[in-house]
RNA sequence: CGGGGUGUAGCGUAGCCCGGUUAUCGCGCCUGCUUUGGGAGCAGGAGGUCGCAGGUUCGAAUCCUGCCACCCCGACCA
């Protein structure tokens, strides 16, 4: 089979939906905007489950569950949620079908209308504020730390792949808290977990910062998000945190007595990553041989291929794999020994460096003569004879070698592809010849930042946590500004 | 929802303008032999509602109408 993923020069899109497709993570499902994700990239998925799963939980947080449906009542109740989520909702109205008389095979019925009709949901807030209600009636049951990892569905005009899906896997936190500045914190806290978690795990840099108030989560008072830079310039928001005030409380009525007896309303947040994520980390790290996943989320870290021409040599090649196999998984690393003889070995090469495996190991009967093993990285292609002793030390030490490297690369990458402009031509100069971030200052004003998004549609990405503060004047009205913000187009 | 494009075997495609034997080719799949340290070779074979529904015609993958799906660009968005 020839390799025929495109180029990025030549159709970035194009060469993500193919990658995907190829490496055997995703497919469109023929369902409006819903993809089959499959069992290989649901794999890195359930390694990101599992790793912010454990960062919730050592944070103090707990799992629940709330329903798929909510009546459509529940969304008239906070009128800035609904104007954000109003457009893009499906809506169960009948509950029935039958067979038509007519013989048009199976129709709705028309008396099973609901009398109500059911969202599913976009974002669960409603439903869990108008459960928090009934949960919370004294300081003594607070805060509520809980997340839920559940599926969504928003109507999106246009899919792509893991980055914007009709239905989506995430997980959703929703916290109440006695004090603002309790919940100021937690949203803080979540925003630095996910940053962690995208810089540490997914060696992913990130940029913490606060959306402008046109970009913040419908309801929230203050969004906090992470931004990543793809490889091809454009910017992907990778998980968000949202104070919400007491916006949602006083929706829903949500009260406590204080200590001091009297009845206030508690202060929330919510926070979010999705299957976004598995898209960021495709368009981070990978190349024209296809996926590179960092060893931490590697569903198989090391792959090791036997090559043999008979019987014989098969047995005395699988002896020193699975003795070696043993003794990685000892070491606490996930292995896989491929020792299907329905594909060659260089099939299985292309195949494993498709999927993105950190580390690849082949044993062949020279190797078994010289007491060696050929060891093969993905993040730099480059290959290696190592000693079948000394084997296990070496993989322990790539793979923090890998995630180490894969960060670096991606680190340099985005501080390459990060331009401080002064002028708005200058702006319009980079985004055009190199695009990436730009960081520029700005005036502070909603008007300045449409107007820039509808000249070149750059949005402003974030307003940096830890950008220093300089003043300056804005690049489009020369007002003054105290601190460079992040322009960049973005998926 | 606006603009553009594409639907032919599991995947990628030729044929369509200008209707006419049994729908083309490659990959993949199956069988056999030889192979196996970077996507093997040869020989043979299987696999098709030509997106769906109508219409025109002696005859439709091809022309006409309607619908559906997907992709790209825009608006929207995690």
């Amino acid at each position: 089979m020839a390799k025929n993923l495109t180029t990025r020069s030549e159709d970035y899109s194009k060469w993500y939906n193919e990658l995907v497709i190829k490496a055997d993570l995703a497919e469109n499902s023929g369902v409006r905007g819903c993809m089959v994700i499959k069992p290989y990239g649901f794999g890195i998925w359930e390694k990101m489950q599992a790793e912010l799963d454990r960062m919730f939980k050592e944070t103090g947080h707990q799992n629940a569950y709330f329903p798929l449906f909510i009546p459509k009542s529940y969304f008239s109740k906070e009128a800035s949620h609904v104007d954000g989520f109003a457009k893009e909702c499906a809506v169960v109205t009948h509950y029935r079908l039958k067979n038509d008389e007519n013989g048009n095979g199976i129709v709705v019925d028309p008396e099973a209308k609901l009398e109500e009709e059911l969202i599913v949901r976009p974002t669960s807030e409603t439903i869990i504020w108008d459960t928090y209600r009934k949960w919370v009636q004294s300081y003594r049951d607070l805060p509520l730390l809980i997340n839920q990892w559940a599926n969504v569905v928003r109507w999106e005009m246009r899919t792509r792949l893991f980055l914007r899906t009709s239905e989506f896997l995430w997980q959703e936190g929703h916290t109440a808290h006695a004090t603002e500045k309790e919940a100021i914190a937690e949203a803080e806290q979540m925003m630095n977990i996910y940053a962690d978690f995208a810089e540490n795990y997914m060696a992913v840099p990130v940029v913490k910062g606060l959306k402008t108030e046109s970009e913040r989560f419908a309801g929230a008072l203050e969004t906090y998000c992470i931004e990543a830079l793809m490889q091809d310039g454009k910017a992907l928001q990778a998980g968000t945190s949202h104070f919400l005030g007491q916006n949602f409380a006083k929706a829903f009525d949500v009260k406590f007595a204080s200590k001091e007896g009297k009845q206030e309303y508690v202060w929330a947040t919510s926070w979010g990553v999705s299957t976004r994520l598995v898209g960021a980390l495709i368009m981070t790290h990978s190349d024209d041989n296809g996926l590179v996943l960092p060893p931490k989320l590697a569903p198989d870290q090391v792959v090791i291929v036997p090559i043999y021409r008979n019987e014989e040599q098969f047995d005395a090649v699988s002896e020193v794999a699975k003795d070696l196999q043993a003794k990685l998984r000892a070491a606490g690393i996930r292995v896989k020994f491929d020792n299907r003889d329905t594909h060659k070995p260089g099939w299985k090469f292309n195949e494993y460096e498709l999927k993105g495996v950190p580390v690849r190991i082949a044993i062949g009967p020279k190797d078994v003569e010289k007491g060696t093993v050929e060891l093969a990285r993905r993040d730099t292609l480059t290959k290696e004879f190592v000693n079948q002793d000394e084997v296990v030390d070496k993989i322990s030490g790539l793979m923090t070698e890998i995630q180490e490297n894969l960060f670096k690369k991606a680190v340099d990458y985005r501080t390459e592809h990060t331009t401080e402009v002064e002028s708005y031509d200058e702006f319009k100069k980079v985004l055009k010849s190199k695009g990436g971030f730009i960081s520029a200052h700005w005036d502070g004003t909603t008007e300045t930042e449409d107007q820039i998004k509808n000249d070149t549609k750059a949005t402003i990405r974030c307003i940096p946590l830890d950008g220093k503060k300089e003043a300056g004047s804005c690049m489009v009205t020369g007002k003054p500004s105290s601190q460079r913000v992040l322009f960049a187009k973005a998926y």
